[in-house]
DNA sequence: TTGAAAGCGCTAACAG
DNA sequence: CTGTTAGCGCTTTCAA
């Protein structure tokens, strides 16, 4: 950082005020000669202004925060890969900050983000039931966009979800459709947001079709491989010993993709057919979904459009300008793969067989 | 971004210089007392000092920017994330930019980093024979370690790297290890230093063994599940048709992971059996190596800690200290599972048979 | 059309 | 121990 505007002022003798405009590309204030006079000079000393005093003159930094529990998902990453695609377009750059659905480090990096003099704030949250960081940014006037997960309060504040629910619908209306189906469930704790709103999908299907209670049992994992595994072996063990090679429900819905992997796993051990005897869906459709086999049927999420939106929704905050909505919503889809009968979306899959 | 010091300074009827002594911490020059009543007034009001003011006046920014090809890449978020625990222990935060192996944005990353005014750089550089970005580097005396990819020239520059000629050694050697082994080895782009550093390993092996040229066979993929699928699925059908079920190699090394994955795909839709007919081994050691069915043996290579070190090297930079060493090379290790016989690194697994 | 000057919020000598 | 005084590099009135 070693030549300043100072420098090209003087070497084209005028004033710093003149350098300034044409840098900004202010159309008025500048002959025109002298505009091209200050450009040639900035072209061969490769002079680049530096923006730390830009942003303390103008008060606005040109950078943004995004904060998510952990890249190393691939969920997540996806998201921020969306968010900086829009984000670089509009001419900001990204602090990438990993909670480790660590609510302490988020309010940390919070903190940090906002001595940074970071313009928003892109924040998928920790804890669904704690609103104090979010109060920090009220405070100092940040423009925030909340995503994925939903933060509980008084207010409702701007956000980019998935209709969690519709997910859940999703699934359970096709792995319950046919008469004489029965679920397990595996969901993620309920403390996450998305966990309670997928439950009420799948909840909300068997009330409506006024099936039995019995018909479906909810069991809770923590969205690893393992749990998934581990909890569809524990039902497979607890089941009458003689009928290896057969499972109490006829299907499994999970709340991610790598419970299901985990599911799979455990009834292939255990010699039971997938989709002929048992079938299953995921959550999420992570690029592993369409690489175990038989491929992953599952509900899609899109994390790369919920990062995209989530940053446009910033954008037009951090231009001043009231985003039309306040919470966007998007759609999840069922994607039909090797785990369930059905193989395409295209079919009507839902019909019950015999009409 | 309301309170500032000297709001703070008026309130405990100080100077700025004394508030901005006990904001950073220096143990002399400020009165006990003095120090309390402020530390006070600081926590009361929430105060929260502006660090791009401070930057500005420090010269340094207290973040520093991340350069790699495509976070989505499961690869390079573990790079990245090793990379940000240990900055954030050290202070400072990440601007993450993807260039989509692409020089141009790579170019336009450094150029916006720098005026960011970053006080290094970690640069997983899309091209090995361009160093233009890094001679702007050097221009502004701005510390930064390449990692991963190696950038050829007359100088040598400070990085963290793996050594991928030993990694193909490893593979091979096991692979080529038995009499009347042949191996197919598909490669990436030979623009890679990876790829060329590979193949050389794996020549190493042919060349100090005495091994007959025709004994391995080279090809080149593009790191996609589809091209190791393709490439695979070639020689078997090129191959004389009424062998179906065999194939003209023993082995198949793949240069990362993801095309080892196409290669097995393409394996057992011939029948072949694996690892019975034919080994693999991939290279990468990415979470979907121990996920595929058998799980992949492989050449791992230390993500994490590449990131992590590179970051612990830039700290040492950035501190105005030179390194101890310019370049850190890491080993590679070779990971036995599912699809080679041997299945434990403890056995003796390059014994030849019957010695 | 251009320049002078006053900051943005903080740090860092140098004096008291 | 504490205050004064300059800046850091750029933007932005307000005059000229």
């Amino acid at each position: 950082m070693k030549i300043t505007i100072a420098d090209i002022a003087r070497k084209a003798g005028v004033s710093k005020a003149t350098v300034s405009r044409v840098l900004n590309n202010r159309p008025e204030g500048v002959g025109p000669e002298t505009r091209q006079r200050i450009q040639d000079i900035v072209r061969e000393t490769g002079f680049q202004p530096n923006s730390l005093a830009r942003c303390l003159a103008t008060g606005k930094s040109a950078s943004v925060g995004v904060i998510i529990p952990d890249i190393v998902n691939p969920y997540y990453s996806l998201l921020v890969r969306g968010a900086e695609d829009t984000l670089k377009k509009a001419g900001y750059s990204l602090f990438l900050c990993n909670s480790d659905h660590n609510i302490v480090k988020e309010k940390e990096y919070v903190t940090v983000l906002i001595e940074k003099g970071v313009d928003g704030i892109i924040l998928d949250s920790a804890e669904s039931d704690c609103d104090c960081q979010l109060e920090l940014l009220d405070d100092e006037n940040i423009p925030y966009v909340l995503v994925d997960r939903i933060i509980e309060g008084p207010a409702k504040y701007p956000g980019v979800y998935v209709d969690n629910r519709q997910g859940g619908r999703l699934a359970a209306s096709y792995l319950l459709s046919k008469p004489g189906s029965s679920l397990l469930f595996i969901n993620g704790p309920l403390d996450y947001s998305q966990s309670r709103d997928r439950q009420n999908g799948v909840e909300d299907i068997v009330r409506e079709n006024g099936l039995a209670e019995s018909s479906v049992r909810i069991v809770y994992g923590d969205f690893s491989i393992e749990s998934g595994y581990r909890l569809t072996k524990d039902l497979l063990s607890n089941h009458h010993p003689a009928s290896f090679g057969s499972f109490p429900f006829t299907a499994i819905f999970t709340a991610n993709d790598l419970m299901a992997v985990g599911a799979l796993r455990a009834l292939k051990k255990a010699g039971i057919s997938v989709p002929e005897q048992v079938e299953i869906i995921g959550f999420d459709d992570i690029e592993l979904a369409t690489l175990v086999d038989p491929p992953l049927s599952t509900v899609s999420q899109p994390a790369f459009e919920m990062g995209a939106r989530s940053a446009g929704m910033l954008c037009q905050m951090m231009a001043g300008r009231r985003p039309r909505t306040k919470t966007i919503t998007l759609e999840t889809n069922l994607i039909f793969r090797g785990t369930t009968r059905c193989k395409e979306s295209g079919k009507n899959c839902f019909s019950v067989p015999g009409h």
